[in-house]
DNA sequence: CTGAAAGCGCTTACAG
DNA sequence: CTGAAAGCGCTTACAG
């Protein structure tokens, strides 16, 4: 390992171009003009030390960082690892670095938001689960942008980019009516958000029209074991429905395993389940999972370009984008009569 | 949304409390002696400012931006999530923030590495997957230290925390040696790894020493689909061993649902079967695998802590750290005999 | 097209 | 214990 030695500076660089350090500055940004030939000594030089720019003495001068910070959930839900790649790649994209906020934000975790202060990022794109945080009142005090990524809090009025989950709802009610549903129900876990509420809603609504009262929501746990003897409970005391729209993909799991290996129905000829994200293994022998597909890709375009224009003080509005979740067909859903 | 005034500076701080700014400088670093008096004026004006120092300008005077590089695999393994989070936790921990370098680094992504060192960064965590960069070339020129965790390049001589992959190959031979296995097998991924040589070395030198010869290594695929079908050509070829070490808990997956479904083995009684990973749901009804947890809290604080020594010229050596990984018995393994 | 100089918001000797 | 001043590495008017 060699030792650290002090990086070159763009005095270093002027010194060796022979120019002034302002006029490297110049090359460097682009801004103003600068012959050719100069801009190529100072190239060569920059080439020669190896030279980089501190971002940091960049960003005392313009008091923008270039850095939005991410804020995810803690739970390993895999798709959230798409998500941050996603966010990560279009942050870049629009010539953000991205700072990895660390931990869920809650009451003791203030210290993050506090902290991560400092490094003054340009604005923050939130996927957090805990809504009982500051978050949304700091930043505002601060004047700080702040965007949801598809998942909502439930009291929060900031931007958001979001599955179409209303929509989302609204559609698997409708197929498993097509397919002569009588008796639904809505599984979620215990984490309450805006997104299951929409989601909820657009399959009650619909539910509702048809069949005239809305179906039951049953909470249960976004943990597969927990999910399971909640599932259990349930089944034993009031039986099963027809009709299942499983608010993610580890949920729907849990509920064909019980219901299928612990009281011996069929799926789908007993009971049609839908599942929420797609996950890779829903694809595999074991669940052949009909379910939703989120459009991770496009939500964090949508997020970031959002948080750029509140960044760039283009606007003052509220804007929520909601992106249609796709629905993948396998095998939990009767033939349409 | 409030219009983002001009953010407070120490000196407006310094002007409140009717200090210097030097002093105001002072209290905050907890450098030098302040009166008690004096520090609680400070204190104050902070307070009623909404005060926080710059780190960026904080980082000009330091050269040091207590900043921390992450590069992950961009595959969507769910382990990566949680070594993420204990990294970002690690970091915060001693003091630093994580930033995530985007994408894989590999030819055209050299850029990122580029754009990368403008934000000075204190050093780097890798955990990805492709070796052929130039990262350690890159990063040793400038001097920038560089730590790998859990997955480690083949050819790279810097320093590591990752798995006691060896001793795991080991013990994963002597089980199933215990449980009578004849006819031993390791299934890998597509990318080839250090990890995944001294895994197998572990394994097949247990079994040579039991039975005389080493046994074979199949490179297939981290995709289960590609996986599979890969499998299936395998047991079609030469049908099936009865001893199966897997380089992940998918390719486990993969291995079982193909012997199982399509060619009707039984697992554990005519193929016994180990994974590497403990994914949750290994735990599941479906497969009840018996598979190895690795350490991932310990190997990030390790990781972070080597970096640690790095950045602060503790040390120049090359240290390599095996945490060792856990055996999670289920149901692959048979009766011990 | 280019240089000299001021300034971004801090830290840190140096005096006192 | 505290203040005045120089300096970290850039950007950006201001002259020329």
């Amino acid at each position: 390992m060699s030792k650290k030695s002090k990086n070159p500076t763009s005095n270093d660089v002027a010194r060796l171009a022979g120019v002034s350090q302002a006029t490297v500055s110049r090359v460097l940004s682009g801004k103003g003009y600068t012959k050719e030939e100069t801009k190529q000594k100072v190239m060569d030089a920059i080439e020669q030390l190896n030279y980089r720019p501190n971002a940091y003495a960049r960003t005392l001068n313009n008091s923008r960082a270039n850095l939005i910070g991410i804020l995810l959930p803690s739970a390993n839900y895999p798709i959230y690892l798409e998500l941050l790649n996603h966010l990560v790649q279009a942050c870049k994209h629009k010539g953000y670095s991205a700072l990895l906020i660390p931990g869920e934000l809650n009451e003791e975790e203030n210290y993050s938001i506090t902290n991560l202060l400092q490094y003054k990022v340009d604005g923050i794109i939130t996927a957090s689960a805990h809504h009982k945080t500051n978050l949304y009142y700091e930043c505002n005090l601060l004047g700080l942008p702040v965007v949801q990524v598809m998942r909502v809090d439930v009291d929060s009025d900031c931007s958001y980019a979001a599955s179409d989950n209303f929509g989302a709802g609204e559609l698997a009610a409708s197929e498993m009516l097509k397919r002569n549903g009588q008796d639904f129900l809505y599984i979620t876990g215990h984490l309450p958000s805006k997104t299951n509420d929409d989601r909820f809603n657009g399959f009650a609504t619909e539910v509702e029209n048809e069949l005239g009262h809305r179906p039951e929501s049953l909470v249960t746990h976004f943990d597969y074991e927990a999910c399971k003897s909640l599932i259990r409970k349930r089944v034993k005391q009031k039986g099963v429905p027809d009709s299942v729209l499983c608010a993610t993909d580890v949920i729907a799991y849990a509920f064909m395993d019980v219901v299928r290996f612990e009281f011996g129905y069929r799926v789908p000829e007993d009971i049609q389940v839908i599942g929420y994200d797609d996950l890779e293994q829903s694809s595999w022998s074991g669940y052949k999972l009909t379910s939703f597909r989120q459009n991770i890709k496009r939500l964090s375009n949508e997020a970031v370009a959002l948080l750029e224009q509140q960044i760039n003080g283009q606007t003052d509005r509220v804007f929520n984008i909601n992106v249609s979740a796709k629905l993948i067909e396998r095998e939990t859903l009767r033939e349409a009569t």
